[in-house]
DNA sequence: ACCTGAACACCGTTCAAGT
DNA sequence: ACCTGAACACCGTTCAAGT
């Protein structure tokens, strides 16, 4: 006789794929791509270090499942507003990585890793297909389609990346203690240049240091739209 | 007596900054960030390991030393043309940097960390004056600058990087057979997509077997310097 | 000042062995 | 199938010691 509990044959499965990696996102968070090691997840866990590797992989493949998952949240969590202006689709995409990166800092380099070395890689193919299809709806002509999607995601990830400034082997959100003393440290060493060699960074010294990320963040796109629109 | 010879000091230094940067170069044009161990460094340069760390320091001062020395080399290689309208002006340092990248491949990764994550440092100092003295020229309101700027540096490195998709740890430049080899199994990949969900993949496919990096690069550009003639 | 190289404290990954 | 954990082959970095 064959009871209920042995039919799906796996008898004591105690760690899943889930929880190994919802404990790599939980360190990637907590300390950055440094505390993401073996044996700190074996420790957490209270494992082997094959049953991480069992689960989901290398390290590598840890970081990018880890980069995958909140990726397809972060998307998932807007989905496309039927009736909505392409570029209104565009900007919550695009708001979509970037909350995403401020709330995992860890992202900023992975996310831009992921599209750059692994176009095949769900990531992009997700990120090219929710921008792409807008582009078309902009009325972007088909011919001019990659180039203007690949253009625009370019633009995103780069000035996603560069607003996780903070990010790296450091723990926990950023202050706005951080952010005041990592402006100041700015202003006063871009105010150190030479006045006649870089006379461009004198005068955005005052901008840098007042400026919103994410309303530069949605400026920015602004101006791509903008460009986009020419190709009509 | 003091003979000429001891003035300087330095008795039988053998091993020069200069040397140290040009080994670790050569090591990471070879076979990308992964061969530059401290190890393969001592072994061709044949000494300790401290003396690496005299001469530059840890293996991310290296690293970082590294790409301010090519970056520097690729913007200096292209000065300032006076009398040059700025957009040939903002195209000539972009395609700076990306043959600079086409290059050293393992360059993509690193300019994009140190312009993110080292907004003081001398790379990002450099590449933004560059080209924020062009969106002046441009005729972009002084408010907006830096938005400009940002806007336009993030989506040169953003493109930059993407081109330079094969980098990583291989070896040596992507030949013709790789990068065909690497576009059959990306547009393979992305037909095997459900049509259905990924209507706009299947669309662009044939673009993006066929377009020509470069070519897009520029394509690219135009649609930002475009979108910040608007500004105007 | 410049350099050596052994020693140290880590890594990621594998794999025989267990259940 | 799922997991253990010792063993292996690496790392980067330090630092007493030499010249």
């Amino acid at each position: 006789m064959t009871t209920r509990a042995d039919r799906p044959r796996r008898r004591n499965q105690v760690l899943s794929r889930e929880q190994v990696l919802d404990a790599a996102i939980e360190l990637l968070d907590s300390g950055g791509e440094g505390a993401l090691t073996v044996r700190a997840m074996t420790e957490r866990l209270a494992t082997g270090s094959g049953a991480v590797y069992h689960h989901v992989g290398t390290r590598n493949e840890l970081l990018d499942a880890a980069t995958e998952t909140i990726v397809a949240a972060a998307l998932a969590a807007k989905p496309h507003q039927t009736g909505a202006a392409p570029e209104q689709e565009i900007r919550a995409v695009a708001l979509a990585l970037f909350d995403a990166i401020a709330e995992h800092r860890w992202l900023a380099t992975r996310l831009t890793l992921q599209i750059v070395r692994n176009p095949a890689g769900p990531v992009t193919v997700e990120v090219f297909e929710r921008i792409g299809r807008q582009v078309g709806a902009l009325g972007v002509p088909r011919a001019s389609w990659f180039n203007a999607t690949s253009t625009l995601v370019h633009y995103i990830l780069g000035a996603v990346s560069q607003h996780a400034r903070l990010d790296g082997d450091t723990a926990g959100e950023p202050s706005d203690v951080d952010r005041e003393e990592f402006f100041n440290a700015l202003s006063t060493t871009w105010r150190e240049l030479d006045a006649e060699t870089y006379p461009f960074m004198h005068a955005i010294v005052d901008q840098a240091k007042e400026h919103d990320d994410r309303e530069q963040f949605l400026a920015g796109i602004a101006i791509v739209l903008d460009g986009l629109a020419r190709l009509r």
